[in-house]
DNA sequence: CATTAATTGATTGACGTCTATCATTCCGTG
DNA sequence: CACGGAATGATAGACGTCAATCAATTAATG
């Protein structure tokens, strides 16, 4: 119990990590051989690939994978499909991308940013298909479930490209892996939040908010957000979601209409953006009280509304931690190794006392061409 | 705004990345003097240092990390300096340790982990001083800020190791870094979560624990709830904590003793660990109602208390997070490149509708020795 | 046993960088 | 101009792996 300094050891800290040289000669084969074994050449008899595999395991062989990286050559080419345009989210991904690439450099990793259409079918399907399959080793793209893009996804994928979805998904059969929230899982987090903020057995109304409903991610917050108050907090009811496009105007009109003279609306849930709308209606509506109010992502307007307490809660994606995972994992899958992570991301919820002083690519007006 | 496929290359997508002796011959050198400038070996004279510079950035010339690695056979070893003994917190941490290694190697980075005494200055104070430096190039240790292993540290600072501090600090001046939440931060957003589910204006009494207020952390974490408490939620008033060494069996006490018959007791905010024997109480208190809960870190029974609505609020280091950090931040430092990540690491808040459904590392009863 | 095929060994030249050595050239000083 | 120190060039051998070649050995076949 008091004992201090039980060292356990993990990786043995021999003088030298074994190299492929030591375990062919333990297995008692030529360097060729064993060569032949671990990059699966072929032609190698079932007893030497035995004895070359037992050496290895014995000795602890792990091939060092910047030597092997060096010899053939490998760089890891990615790409990230981002939409373009003015949306603060997606800007501050661009942001973490771009800030990433410096010191990716110095490891062989080369990333590229490429706008894509926010969210439309067909410019996604014509930016997939305008890809030069030959330059990527990877590609992480912001995508939509729609069997329009299967074909070119398979074309790419059919080239050794890696694919991977991120923040939105792909058709699941045809990409590699998901890197982003559970939307549904955030919608039910934004619920439980706002359910217990109206304290215990209190009555409630919240307007909803979202883009449009064929945006998946927005449906997805939605259904789990009612879900949760209609099954853990019936006194609260909610109002039909109002569609904003995203659009910061269609917001504030919204949230002006929501908490209009006489309104009994307690609490407001944006599961979409354009919140620099709703921050800007209730900075002009001086009143004391104000509804409750939870948004996603934040961005320049929302962190303001958090520090001014004029939103409460903002669930974030956290765009740095997604590219840092989407550029592990690609690279992990080129590799062709176990990726470590696997469960969904979990959301950072930000209230007024939590949030980072300095927020990276958070900062309005950041549009440098590199 | 509809144009589609706006590439923008951050990195120049060359057939071939540029390299010192590309660089030697752009700036009209021999390599030998390119190596003299890149590496600092001085001797160099200054307008020859300028041509070298000038064509370094001309082409843009990044040093390949792995090359330099193979050559000078640079390999990292790392030790987490951890608390042994049964704290649930730690082993989640430990397995997340544990499974990094394996992959880690192939990257020619070693992991162990020496357990040391938890939270005992003397302790903490010998392992440190019993550690061989020039066995490892960065150790990572859960601290305390204590002039008493001020000396060992500068002994293991002063043969080039690299210290940083994990969860619990060390002292700053003695340490690289720090990896870990901010405890103040933490306990607000414990303050704010709980003020806002009594509902607006509602009275309240919360009963605080805490292991010991001698563990800096949780005094921190009880200073930034009671100040947003005071400052925001007048009518809530927090009951003097209970001290309870993070022993399950002395909350299971105090929560009882909380909500015995007749306590208005409202809410419940443990600051330390021990949580066993609070879900334990108030399991077998058969009530339909219940005082809220907010709790830190992510066991297997806080996460049981989430899963039957014991417990509202469960705030977590993320130790996976934090593990994956420390060992990035200690390669960097040990490579001398700025590290990439800054800011203080936000805990992650898990309601009822947010936990994974596989937490890594949370099973109970894992003791395995590697 | 001869012939063919399968397997193995031995070796070599990359890959990009580090480290070291040694010979050469340059420059300023006396 | 000669000298010495500073600066530069040229080069070579690692590091661990990959990829390829060719010769040598072994096993399988009829």
């Amino acid at each position: 119990m008091s004992r201090s300094s039980t060292s356990r050891s993990i990786s043995t800290t021999e003088p030298r990590a074994p190299t492929l040289t030591d375990v062919a000669e333990a297995a008692g084969v030529s360097y060729a051989t064993a060569d032949r074994v671990v990059n699966q050449r072929g032609n190698v008899a079932a007893k030497s690939m035995r004895k070359v595999q037992d050496a290895m395991s014995a000795l602890g062989y792990v091939r060092n994978l910047a030597a092997a990286n060096l010899s053939r050559q490998r760089t890891y080419r990615l790409a990230f499909l981002l939409p373009g345009g003015r949306n603060a989210f997606f800007n501050r991904m661009r942001a973490h991308v771009e800030s990433a690439a410096t010191r990716l450099a110095a490891d062989q990793i080369t990333v590229e940013v490429i706008d894509i259409d926010a969210f439309a079918i067909k410019g996604l399907r014509q930016s997939l298909k305008a890809l030069d399959a030959s330059r990527y080793d990877g590609i992480a793209v912001v995508g939509l479930r729609a069997d329009e893009i299967v074909e070119p996804l398979d074309d790419l994928g059919s080239t050794g490209t890696i694919i991977v979805g991120l923040v939105s998904d792909l058709p699941e059969k045809h990409r590699s892996a998901y890197i982003g929230i559970d939307n549904e899982s955030a919608g039910r987090t934004a619920a439980r939040l706002l359910g217990l903020a109206h304290g215990p057995g209190a009555k409630g109304r919240i307007q909803l908010l979202a883009g449009s409903l064929s945006s998946v991610d927005h449906a997805e917050r939605l259904k789990g957000f009612t879900d949760v108050i209609t099954s853990d907090f019936p006194m609260i009811k909610c109002l039909d979601p109002i569609m904003t496009r995203d659009r910061a105007n269609a917001v504030k009109t919204a949230v002006e209409h929501a908490l209009r003279k006489g309104s009994t609306t307690t609490a407001l849930y944006n599961a979409g953006a354009g919140n620099a709308g709703l921050t800007t209606a209730l900075r002009e509506r001086n009143k004391r009280s104000r509804p409750l109010c939870v948004v996603h992502e934040l961005v320049p307007h929302t962190l303001a509304g958090l520090r001014e307490k004029y939103i409460d809660v903002v669930i974030d994606q956290r765009p740095d931690i997604e590219v840092n995972r989407a550029v592990t994992l690609m690279k992990d899958l080129i590799d062709g190794r176990q990726p470590l992570h696997t469960h969904a991301l979990v959301p950072t919820i930000y209230l007024h006392d939590n949030v980072p002083c300095d927020v990276h690519g958070i900062s309005p007006g950041n549009d440098k061409q590199t």
